[in-house]
DNA sequence: AACATAGATCAACTAATGTTGATTCAAGAT
DNA sequence: ATCTTGAATCAACATTAGTTGATCTATGTT
């Protein structure tokens, strides 16, 4: 459904922004996104490293690639995955279209 | 439990980020925060604007507010709410720390 | 061609999260 | 003091999301 190929750099919707939020909020995908932060990793190391059964972190894999936030590179019968940074810095830019306007005071309630 | 008046500077770690993450990734939690994106607000303005059950939005605005995104102040029989833009600095601060090493290439794999 | 291994996929199961309606609490108003 | 109303809380329920082990596919090896 999603165009992995597509990188917004026009401000992020929020179902985008949504699906990257849910991607990374679940604490075994943040293990791997956080190791990936330092780089490439091939998933034979990702499974010894995080030690994690090899189905799941297969299916935290393809959350991740689906939301955008991950890409995959084959080599051989090896699999690399690294971040995609530029969904990082959209919803960086999301982030900081939120915190722009909310110092406004409430109107008069009700 | 937590200090209301504490702010973030040093980088967030992962536990905080991931509680952050949580709580934004849900599809009426993420309303609620686009609907304070634009300024505080009234609770009761908030129930007609996204036309909610009261509990529901009591619970879900609970969630933010126990993330750190949202701050409560109650005047009268009211109360409003509004974003807590550090927290939302912090993350965006987590994000680029991610982004910055992410490209370095894979070791050998295996 | 048969075998071995990396990784994806699937179905049954389990655990975590959100929803609902009723109830409770607190702040005014009468 | 009683009544009303905004908002929080609670327990039962419904839904969604993650886990497990088995199976399947693809790439190399012998």
């Amino acid at each position: 459904m999603a165009d992995p190929g597509a990188v917004a750099s026009p401000p992020l919707q929020s179902e985008q922004a949504r699906a990257l939020l849910r991607a990374l909020a679940e604490p075994l995908r943040l293990q791997v996104i956080e190791a990936l932060g330092s780089g490439e990793r091939c998933v034979c190391d990702l499974t010894t490293d995080l030690d994690l059964a090899q189905s799941k972190l297969s299916f935290h894999l393809k959350v991740l690639k689906e939301a955008g936030l991950i890409r995959a590179r084959q080599e051989g019968r090896w699999i690399y995955y690294r971040l995609d940074p530029a969904a990082l810095t959209a919803l960086q830019d999301w982030l900081g279209h939120l915190a722009a306007g909310c110092r406004t005071p409430a109107p008069p309630c009700c």
